[in-house]
DNA sequence: CTCGGTGCAAAGCTTTTGCATCCGC
DNA sequence: GCGGATGCAAAAGCTTTGCACCGAG
């Protein structure tokens, strides 16, 4: 659909907005794993994202892949999550509602919600204790009911 | 203070309970671990509690260390965080009113707040997606206004 | 006495770093 | 052509695992 072209253009324009700002060079690695990023419908780690690409013959080094989401997560085109223990988690960010994580603990299916009170609290926290809070992160674990959870063996 | 023994009296006995019913073993170094959890204040890392242990002279290898910390999170005792990338943070969980956290960016400082609203959030989204919610963690990430925030160099 | 728990060190995984080469500017 | 960026591999950090020995039940 056109509708994801045009984003994935305004998308390389913030990001070459941005390179040029911080004085850094447009490689068309830097821009491969954007666009990458936003092909991609979910969350995803560094080694699925980097397997992609070497899959569509896209040779990338693992070290590029990290560097380049650092870049992202910095201008906002990239949203990092630490779901579980292990390795991070990433997201495209922009052109979606900012929206939160609610993560069955059985399957590890990771579903989005979205609730405008969280606004409010930020806001009444950051006025308490004099915080300028930038982002926030809410996560609810629990339990998937009637649905197509299979807990995963260990 | 009385109150902080007789909580550590009323730690020690659930752990005690948990362990009967799972049919595990009460050793040393588990309750020594466990202790020393109570005996702290704030947020600690695995290996700040390691070298406290063996700066007390009690000698625990670091294995013993994250097979306990499983324990103690698993039976309510301890809360896990992540808050930065890296490593987990610890917490001791009982006899303490749940909170959730906000963290400066620059220095890294973590302080604690407490809204009761988020208990509100929780039940709506539980029952619209049909999850039963566990527990949940709210991050708030932002910068602290004239305090004593000093900028860590990198 | 049994077998789960511990300590130690080695392995595993994700992420970072060093360095020679490459290429955007 | 210069200096930043990449690729590769090696290193670094946190956590887990394997194995022999120890000690709680």
């Amino acid at each position: 659909m056109t509708y994801s072209i045009e984003l994935r253009e305004e998308v390389k324009k913030i990001f070459t907005a941005f390179l040029k700002q911080k004085k850094l060079r447009k490689t068309p690695e830097r821009f491969a794993i954007l666009d990458e990023i936003y092909s991609r419908k979910d969350h995803f780690d560094v080694d699925s994202l980097y397997i992609s690409m070497q899959d569509k013959n896209y040779r990338v080094s693992r070290a590029t892949v990290y560097n380049t989401l650092d870049l992202l997560v910095e201008c906002d085109l990239v949203t990092r999550h630490q779901f579980g223990q292990s390795q991070s988690q990433y997201e495209k960010a922009f052109g979606f509602r900012q929206h939160d994580h609610l993560i069955c603990t059985d399957c590890n299916k990771v579903v989005e919600f979205c609730d405008p009170r969280i606004q409010n609290i930020q806001n009444t926290v950051g006025e308490l204790l004099e915080f300028e809070v930038i982002h926030h992160s809410l996560l609810f674990y629990g339990n998937c009911i009637k649905k197509d959870c299979e807990k995963k063996a260990k």
